[in-house]
RNA sequence: GCCCCCAUCGUCUAGUCUGGUUAGGACACAGGCCUUUCAAGCCUGGUACAUGGGUUCAAAUCCCGUUGGGGGCACCA
């Protein structure tokens, strides 16, 4: 069997990590299969339409690496995959229902719908029609009128439908609804359109999350309608956000676009997706999968039934390890966009700034959590920085006219060197620490901070570099001029 | 309320199908080493089979109940 999947977003709002976890699944899928990988576009909601949000979805998906074999922008034989583009066909599978006495037309109001879902629910029923139009004679709701077309769902009986993991899940009828499959606007509803294409779009395997399990049958009901014979579904586990509720809008921080933002890695979010609700088993050991690996590794089999929550800590981790294994001119690449979106490199970036950079990317590699967090941890590489405040400036055990001495003594030995390098730096440094019966702790404490205006910052030497030697100086003697101030305040007091 | 699904460390999970393990790994956490700060790296440690009944020589594993969690019940998808 030729294996079909697909991802049929409604353009609703932007792709959130949970659904992209699922679309992970399903990409693997039918990557290792040798498939076809569909995107399809579930736009048959007029009023939650949100207008750029087809364009997100293909961003997201795109930087996710997650590419589509028919869809927008890609074409197929099975087009066109955008599902107002389809309407006709709606209709007229609709109105073939109706023909066959499958289907019926209802002509009920809204208010009227809703008195009869409150009663029932007042008498503790599961609110739904209660079949006033199912029993009309036919006609006797015209074509012509406002009206919707819902399904005629047996009153009796049970619906049965297998899925992959758990095996055969059935309900009883009398529980379900005749579904509308036809609105009022002559657009179709998910169920209705979903089966259509579904089935036309010769779709092999329907995986996607456990949420849609109770309303499969409705969908198994309409395949038996039309005598189509139904995909393969597998339902998986859903992701919870850390509040164990389904994550959702409320959860903050959860569409791809916003981990991009964030500084996150598209193979390091891939590789934590792939491992969210799956795992290879057989005693596997390994995290961190090329997505060669998780193509060739992925099987439904081993897919978790429990729900999974979504936390942070071991994403971190993992986009640390991504960062860390990488190139350093890679690496490079990858953090200009994020200097440049806190406005503290040029765009595009000037040939001049570009060493400097090159002096950061290794002492910033293995600190980096996300991309972004080069912002935070080398802002005083490119702007100015505070005046720092006395206690800053004096280390440990030391008094504020030791401090001044270690810093006038610094400036001596900086100004003075032929190198201004990392290697020309560390064992003067470390002499003169000596010399001024200081650990180097101490020195390079009270420099550190007048020099990044930071108590903790990447490697001392590399960073003063960095900062060149003109800048550093300046710094060193604004350091000066708040040791002398103190001392004179001091004085006079 | 009704219906459906699920249940191993705080979190992600291996092990469950095909009963016999000191219940394994990762993240996080704690301690240590390294060390110019912070990281990274290395070492060590604690923490789990929801619960009650069966079946069996033997149950995380098979069966039933309970509890707990999640999801669904629209002219939304």
């Amino acid at each position: 069997m030729t294996v079909r999947v697909r991802f049929a977003p409604s353009p609703t709002g932007y792709p959130h990590i949970g659904n992209v976890r699922t679309v992970v699944f399903n990409w693997l899928f039918a990557r290792q299969q040798h498939g076809a990988f569909v995107l399809r576009i579930e736009d048959t909601d007029q009023e939650r339409f949100v207008r750029d949000a087809l364009r997100v979805i293909e961003d997201s998906l795109q930087w996710l690496g997650l590419d589509w074999d028919e869809g927008p922008g890609k074409g197929g034989n099975c087009g066109p995959y955008v599902q107002s583009q389809r309407l006709q066909i709606y209709q007229q599978k609709a109105e073939e229902l109706v023909s066959m006495g499958k289907a019926y037309r209802c002509n009920c109001s809204q208010e009227r719908l809703d008195t009869i879902r409150e009663a029932m629910r007042a008498e503790g029923k599961t609110p739904m029609y209660d079949g006033l139009c199912r029993d009309k004679p036919a006609g006797a709701v015209s074509k012509d009128e406002s009206h919707v077309i819902r399904l005629k769902v047996p009153r009796e009986g049970i619906t049965t439908f297998h899925d992959v993991l758990r095996g055969d899940i059935s309900i009883e009828n009398a529980l379900l609804d005749d579904q509308i499959l036809l609105k009022s606007d002559g657009f179709p509803t998910y169920h209705l359109a979903v089966v259509v294409d579904d089935h036309m779009m010769q779709i092999s395997h329907v995986m996607r999350g456990d949420d849609w399990i109770p309303s499969t049958p409705k969908r198994i009901l309409i395949y038996q309608a039309f005598g189509w014979t139904p995909p393969i579904f597998i339902h998986v586990p859903l992701v919870l956000g850390a509040d164990g509720k389904k994550l959702g809008k409320r959860h903050g921080a959860t569409s791809v676009d916003e981990f991009r933002r964030a500084g996150y890695l598209p193979e390091a979010l891939v590789n934590f997706l792939a491992l969210l609700g799956w795992s290879p088993g057989e005693g596997e050991q390994q995290e961190i999968f090329s997505r060669e690996e998780l193509i060739a590794r992925f099987d439904i089999a081993h897919i978790n039934l429990a729900p999974a929550v979504f936390s942070y800590d071991k994403l971190d981790w993992m986009n640390g390890q991504y960062i860390r294994k990488m190139g350093e001119e890679e690496l490079l690449e990858r953090l200009i966009p994020y200097w440049q979106d806190a406005g503290l490199i040029e765009t595009p970036v000037a040939t001049e700034t570009l060493p400097t950079l090159r002096i950061l990317v290794p002492l910033v590699q293995e600190r980096l959590t996300t991309l972004r967090d080069v912002v935070a941890l080398t802002d005083f590489v490119f702007q100015e920085v505070a005046e720092p405040p006395v206690e800053a400036l004096v280390g440990k055990a030391m008094t504020v006219e030791q401090s001044l001495e270690a810093i006038l003594a610094v400036q001596r030995l900086l100004g003075g060197l032929v190198q201004f390098a990392p290697d020309s730096m560390e064992e003067p440094m470390r002499s003169l620490a000596k010399e001024l019966g200081l650990k180097p702790g101490q020195l390079f404490g009270i420099v550190r901070n007048a020099v990044t205006g930071k108590a903790v910052s990447p490697p001392l030497f590399g960073s003063i570099q960095a900062v060149g030697r003109e800048r550093t100086l300046k710094r060193l003697e604004t350091a000066e001029h708040v040791l002398v101030a103190h001392i004179e305040a001091t004085k006079a007091a």
